[in-house]
DNA sequence: CCGCCATGTAAGCGAATCCTTAATTAATGA
DNA sequence: TCATTAATTAAGGATTCGCTTACATGGCGG
């Protein structure tokens, strides 16, 4: 029952799989039509149509549709979010927090 | 079917969650007892200690036993793998897509 | 017009996710 | 020793996920 459906959720459950990863990868060398995203991959058509609408879905894809092809192009803004989230977790705490853990042990391996 | 537990998957798998993020949030700002961690938010004590099996297994967080008391730490180095991989993705190619798109629509609208 | 071509939609299946309540382990302190 | 506190494990339910096969849609070339 998580209400797991805000923005940046989508774009983490999005980035949560190997194969949208791949066809994020992909995307990153330029627009692609489904067929070509599709080739690398040893599963059915319809599992990359469902990929798909979850990358659109976290707005991480856009899809245009000319004759029977629909180009996708990758849209880059929601990893900013991601990264965002992720720059401000990460770094310069680390060493902190691992000495104070170590100091913690400390204490208490000295009252045993 | 999907092979998703390579050691990415499980990070991003981790970060979709809002509640494990508030989690990491906390445990950024230094190490927490699971009572501690579980307090902000109206779910059971079980549903807390799922969430936090989840960041121990992608690495995010580690627990360590003294007395009755799990302390929580903060394990920021899979960041440092999902950030790679976001800042990878991201920036810097955008515009140069959103032209040649551009450009692509333009010949097909110019051969009707 | 007709049958390929590139996609999408529908329906269903097994596994995973997120939550719950009930029972369990393990340390504390009167 | 016994009740309390802190947390986990077990079991189950509802929902979602990732995949499948079968069918539908719609542009295009003959």
């Amino acid at each position: 029952m998580a209400d797991a459906d805000d923005e940046l959720s989508l774009v983490f459950r999005a980035l949560a799989d190997p194969t949208r990863r791949a066809m994020l990868s992909r995307l990153h060398r330029g627009p692609a039509t489904v067929g070509e995203l599709a080739e690398p991959f040893p599963i059915s058509r319809p599992a990359i149509s469902q990929h798909l609408a979850v990358l659109e879905r976290a707005g991480l894809i856009e899809r245009t549709v000319s004759a029977q092809w629909r180009t996708c192009t990758l849209r880059t803004e929601p990893l900013d979010e991601a990264s965002d989230w992720v720059e401000r977790h990460r770094g310069e705490w680390n060493e902190r927090f691992d000495l104070l853990d170590e100091q913690l042990r400390r204490m208490r391996r000295g009252t045993p």
